[in-house]
DNA sequence: GCCGTTTTCGGCCCGACTGTTTTCAGTCG
């Protein structure tokens, strides 16, 4: 049996992992002080290495890497010494010089390199704990240039860093349990694997990765795991459960069961725990045991649709096991049709080489065809985000001219797919557009959205973003709540106020499905249904690969049980442009 | 660091906001 994917001790790092190794040099290098273009450059390599549909290695094969721009020779060579060695000696000579913390400290809000070398300096401050402390002590404000209100800044976000630490990202959670889920399908006394947990239930964040795997050997299992390359150590092995602690600092959770009882344990381990309680009450009352009641017939459980065809109801599907409602529905039949992912048949959020995308418009059609999309609008930045390399209105202007032109090719084809000409305008502090009406107007997707002034107060925050709901040529308000999961809360906001003015005025609201944002989330998109807001399931994609994460936004709209029928980019094209043609009458 | 050439070095990076000031440095997107 081979079990051993990984030869000779060398584990080829993904994209990711590379990438990141380019992003913390970038840090580190900013951190001393180093020259900007360099470190601009190291962030650059990372972005497009991350971006990359195929592996670095592969690429490699066949092309020179310095054909990829944004990599030169230098951080191709870089590139080189990690896929050969795993690692790269610059960035741990430079991770021996500057503490591990510093690194952290550079991450909250407020805090860049030049005050984190000087806390460094001046109160010998090296990682987030120390910092609260000495804000707490009132220590910070005695140095130039920090007082009170960053002080109170650093202990709410070192907060928010601590809420944080113990969970990842979703996308970071699934990408390695995909991978764990293939190793453990190939060891021969494994019949099947699944991923349970909250990761089934695709939660923005997760604790630890669940698997549960239907095999007759656990112990087998067991030391086959042990040897994957992403295993640090076994944490707690008992009986048929064990518990891995991981390189990447996610905690694995193994159950090995036998076939009769592997829909049960899934069903178990999917949880949530609030779901699970919540049927066994509802069960209880009417005197029935849950647990005894599907045990008894375990041989006629084949899915999980049979436990719940046993205890009198309809199948509910894992994202919605949240105990909001969804047993009493079940009971009465009335659960929604949630939204699939074959549903989504256009996006309408990209960006391109225009502005601060990676792909051009050429790549991102063939991408979006590759996925079956009808359409896609192209909504590059408006021309204030100067960081963005926003459009001028010249260059959006001659864009638009030339997705036209591209259109004519398609209809000369008879090809059934349509660029739709668009533009993600910034909603200014006061809350007027980065673009003037009549060229809007002109525009087919306005997709609104702040990337300023987040800081602003509640009230004015609401009055901006309502009056860009209320200027009629924006149909799409992008990434409604601004936050960035585990990074930066969500701007202050009456959300109330939000949603009734874009359900008064028939404006979209976005579902942003970049697993960082995620936002609207499931809770509020929920609450914009009940208004009878119309939402749009976007990627943002800044390149090919993110134009993959469709996915996540579906499984915050399935969350938030919403229907095909909710979501506007579902919509045949010209249903689509009716629909926003009423809506800016 | 990369890139692009009028080929080997110069250009690339910008404006607003914030908290601290009292004229501005640092941070951010």
């Amino acid at each position: 049996m081979s079990f051993i994917l990984y030869r000779n001790g060398a584990v080829s790092l993904r994209n990711a992992e590379i990438a990141r190794i380019f992003y913390e040099l970038a840090e580190l290098h900013e951190f001393r002080g180093d020259d900007f273009f360099k470190i601009r450059a190291y962030r650059n390599a990372a972005k497009v290495l991350a971006g990359l549909n195929e592996p670095v290695e592969e690429i490699k094969k066949k092309v020179d890497l310095k054909k990829i721009p944004g990599i030169g020779k230098n951080i191709a060579k870089k590139i080189e010494e990690i896929l050969l060695t795993g690692r790269l000696q610059k960035h741990e000579e430079l991770l021996r010089e500057v503490p591990q913390g510093v690194i952290e400290i550079m991450s909250l809000p407020g805090i860049g390199p030049k005050r984190a070398s000087m806390l460094l300096e001046k109160l010998n401050i090296s990682n987030p704990e120390e910092l609260a402390e000495a804000a707490l002590a009132k220590r910070v404000r005695g140095l130039p240039g920090m007082g009170v209100k960053l002080e109170m800044d650093i202990i709410r976000n070192v907060e928010m860093i601590k809420r944080r630490s113990g969970n990842v990202l979703l996308a970071t959670a699934r990408e390695l349990a995909a991978e764990l889920t293939e190793y453990l399908n190939i060891i021969s006394s494994v019949t099947r694997v699944e991923v349970g947990g909250s990761i089934r239930r695709w939660r923005e964040t997760v604790g630890d990765i669940d698997l549960v795997v239907e095999a007759e050997d656990a112990s087998m299992v067991f030391d086959a795991v042990k040897s994957h390359p992403r295993i640090k150590e076994a944490a707690k092995i008992v009986e048929n459960r064990a518990r891995f602690h991981t390189w990447w600092g996610i905690d694995v959770e193994l159950e090995i069961v036998p076939e009769e009882m592997f829909f049960l344990a899934l069903h178990k381990s999917t949880g949530s725990k609030k779901h699970l309680s919540r049927l066994q009450e509802i069960l209880g009352a009417k005197g029935v045991d849950f647990a005894h009641s599907v045990i008894e017939r375990t041989d006629a459980v084949h899915d999980e649709g049979d436990i719940y065809a046993a205890l009198g109801m309809s199948y509910i599907p894992p994202e919605i096991r949240e105990d909001r409602g969804e047993i009493e529905s079940a009971i009465n039949d009335r659960l929604p049709q949630l939204v699939e992912q074959s549903d989504i048949i256009g996006d309408l959020h990209i960006h391109t080489t225009w502005s601060d995308g990676v792909a051009t418009i050429e790549q991102v059609v063939k991408r979006a065809k590759e996925k079956g999309y009808k359409y896609l609008a192209i909504t590059d930045h408006s021309q204030s985000l100067k960081i963005a390399k926003g459009l001028s209105l010249e260059k959006l202007k001659k864009q638009h001219r030339e997705i036209r032109m591209m259109n004519e090719k398609f209809s000369e084809n008879n090809e059934d797919f349509r660029i739709l000409t668009g533009m993600e305008v910034d909603i200014l502090p006061k809350g007027d557009l980065d673009c003037p009406d009549e060229i809007l107007e002109e525009t087919d997707i306005v997709v609104a959205s702040v990337h300023s002034a987040f800081r602003q107060d509640r009230e004015t925050m609401t009055g901006r973003i309502i009056s860009a709901i209320n200027n009629k040529n924006v149909d799409i308000i992008g990434h409604v709540t601004g936050r960035l999961l585990g990074r930066r809360d969500e701007y202050a906001l009456n959300l109330e106020r939000v949603l009734d003015a874009a359900a008064a005025c028939g404006t979209i609201l976005e579902i942003n499905s970049s697993p960082d944002r995620l936002d609207l989330n499931d809770i509020n998109a929920r609450l914009a249904k009940d208004k009878g807001i119309k939402i749009a399931v976007n990627t943002d994609a800044h390149d090919l690969k993110r134009m993959d994460e469709m996915p996540y936004g579906v499984a915050v709209a399935r969350r938030a049980w919403l229907e095909a029928g909710d979501i506007v980019n579902t919509m045949p094209l010209e249903k689509l442009l009716l629909y926003l043609d009423e809506k800016n009458k």
